[in-house]
DNA sequence: ACCCTGTTTTGAAATCTGTCAAGCTAGAGT
DNA sequence: ACTCTAGCTTGACAGATTTCAAAACAGGGT
């Protein structure tokens, strides 16, 4: 359909770039990182994934009824961020236990980094 | 009128917050903080970013050549990076400059981060 | 084998987003 | 005042997102 079978992020292809505050970043880099962003870029999700990341894992079980949000919609925005990258997930049992990806973590904070002390050369 | 007036970042409500793995994240705090992950969400949001947070400060005729968009586009997407408070512009004279806030920066940064040693080893 | 609970998939509706064309506004220079 | 350039706003449209209900799937227990 119309879904375009979002092809799950590859970290290797990532795992380099120096912060966006460096230099600029070139359109394949971006194209790479931005879906990461947009992951976290619903708030949602972003509780999602602050729950998981606030403990070694857990379980959807224990995620959904945080949420006024129905059962399907929270699995599918667990999706969004396994598909990003961001978490792993493994079933156990009758349950399905989410943990974090530390390495993705690791690669978004050192984006965000303010690297060294602005220069204050000219723009040109 | 499908558009819903987003309210612009108030960084002030923002300065706070532990990393989103130390602890979940409230409703009201993701509310605030997701749309800046979401402005960066977009391949040509992140560029942008990137661009102008490479430089001082950059003008927006040397930002529009670097993509294949027309001045609208690009200028939609800077408008989203300023409502999120990542980015702050103001005109001299003919061209108008953007600059980052490197608080909200910061912010983003700081809540990536991966404060102390987590309680597993896995990442298998 | 059957049912029960927990989770994901599918299908569909309403809303939001990214993009461009056309028109508008702000300064600068003549 | 007129005109030129740089940038923004509006309007419109195709495509994506968010959400739920219904159905499917996975294990466990009876």
């Amino acid at each position: 359909m119309s879904k375009q079978e979002l092809p799950v992020v590859d970290l290797n292809a990532v795992a380099c770039c120096s912060p966006i505050a460096v230099r600029p970043m070139d359109a394949e880099q971006a194209g790479v990182v931005a879906p990461m962003f947009k992951a976290l870029g619903d708030p949602v999700r972003l509780r999602l994934m602050s729950m998981i990341a606030s403990v070694p894992e857990i379980c959807v079980c224990d995620l959904t009824p945080a949420f006024d949000l129905s059962g399907p919609t929270i699995s599918h925005h667990l999706k969004v961020l396994r598909e990003a990258g961001l978490v792993d997930s493994d079933r156990r049992g009758t349950w399905v236990w989410y943990r974090v990806k530390p390495e993705a973590f690791r690669q978004l904070g050192a984006l965000l980094e303010i690297s060294a002390a602005p220069a204050t050369g000219s723009a040109a």
